[in-house]
DNA sequence: CATTGTTACTAACCAACCCA
DNA sequence: TGGGTTGGTTAGTAACAATG
């Protein structure tokens, strides 16, 4: 016998409900979908009465996410996702492409070393679109991950993945560098990422000096402790592609420490297939 | 403290489409 | 062809934050 579902959820306001939590705003849902403010509350409105779940719990100028709105987002960004791979694959079989680029990565990663992969992946799909944020840290791009918000992350590797698929797409050393300005570096205390573990660093000054290396501060960021050493505050300590964007204002120095390599990986849910669009801009990271 | 801008809501209405 | 449905708009309102 024929089923008819008598409320089926309606995939445009699912849309219109997920984009509003993933900007934080109805009214950023409502531009990033090229309709008006009202058009997006009353969908929501009406996909909570298809869904017979309140979604958003509505405060003056706000909102929050209820319970219920919470495992909401988290399927109806999988059904989206869903649906939009089989506009790929349907896209893939007639010869066509593709899907919205849609990932995030860490601060340092964006500043430093994202740009020309996406001025290439925006010359070769000019008609993509492409949904790049840029956060703090991993445990925040795990979590977007989860809520179905973005298609792949991009991390160094630190912590545990588990439950994510991981591919490593760049590595490096970490390095110490100074101020191309001064002369002598002897004199430099040195300014540490925190909370990352710099012990490998410690002890190999330990060794080669017999002494402890003398600390200045501990920043919690690597373009700020970059900036900082930049500025002649003293010897900054981070990945190598952090200095590569200062290498006129920046020079390597302690070259005979060793200091240990990163790996940055992309992330994706283990199980789940990523886009088209994904696969693409990932294969631009040849190691 | 008044003004202004932003955000979100509801109500009323409109245009396109579907179907008996 | 007229009524129902759907997806949208505009108008009006209210709460809040920022600013002078």
């Amino acid at each position: 016998m024929l089923m008819v579902m008598s409320n089926p959820i309606n995939l445009l306001y699912a849309k219109y409900f997920c984009d509003a939590v993933r900007l934080g705003s109805i009214t950023a849902s409502a531009r990033a979908n090229f309709v008006t403010q009202s058009a997006v509350s009353q969908g929501i409105s009406k996909l909570e009465n298809m869904l017979k779940c309140t979604l958003l719990a509505r405060h003056p100028n706000q909102f929050r996410l209820t319970p219920g709105g919470e495992e909401a987002v988290r399927g109806l960004s999988e059904l989206l996702k869903k649906a939009d791979n089989l506009q790929d694959e349907l896209a893939e079989n007639n010869g066509s492409i593709l899907g919205d680029l849609s990932f995030a990565c860490t601060h340092s990663f964006a500043l430093g070393l994202i740009a020309p992969y996406l001025s290439r992946f925006r010359l070769e799909n000019p008609r993509t679109k492409i949904n790049f944020q840029c956060i703090g840290g991993p445990t925040k791009i795990m979590h977007l991950l989860k809520m179905g918000i973005i298609d792949f992350g991009i991390a160094p590797k630190v912590g545990d993945f588990s439950g994510f698929e991981q591919t490593y797409i760049y590595q490096g050393s970490y390095g110490l560098y100074r101020s191309s300005q001064l002369q002598d570096e002897k004199e430099l205390p040195f300014i540490l990422p925190e909370p990352e573990d710099t012990t490998t660093f410690k002890e190999a000054y330990l060794r080669e000096y017999k002494k402890e290396p003398e600390i200045f501060l501990k920043v919690g960021s690597w373009e700020v402790v970059a900036n900082l050493a930049a500025e002649g505050l003293g010897i900054g300590y981070f990945p190598d592609y952090v200095a590569q964007k200062k290498q006129h204002i920046l020079i390597p120095c302690y070259q005979n420490l060793l200091l240990p390599k990163y790996e940055i990986c992309s992330l994706h849910l283990a199980g789940m297939k990523i886009r088209k669009s994904s696969r693409i801009f990932l294969s631009y990271f040849q190691l």
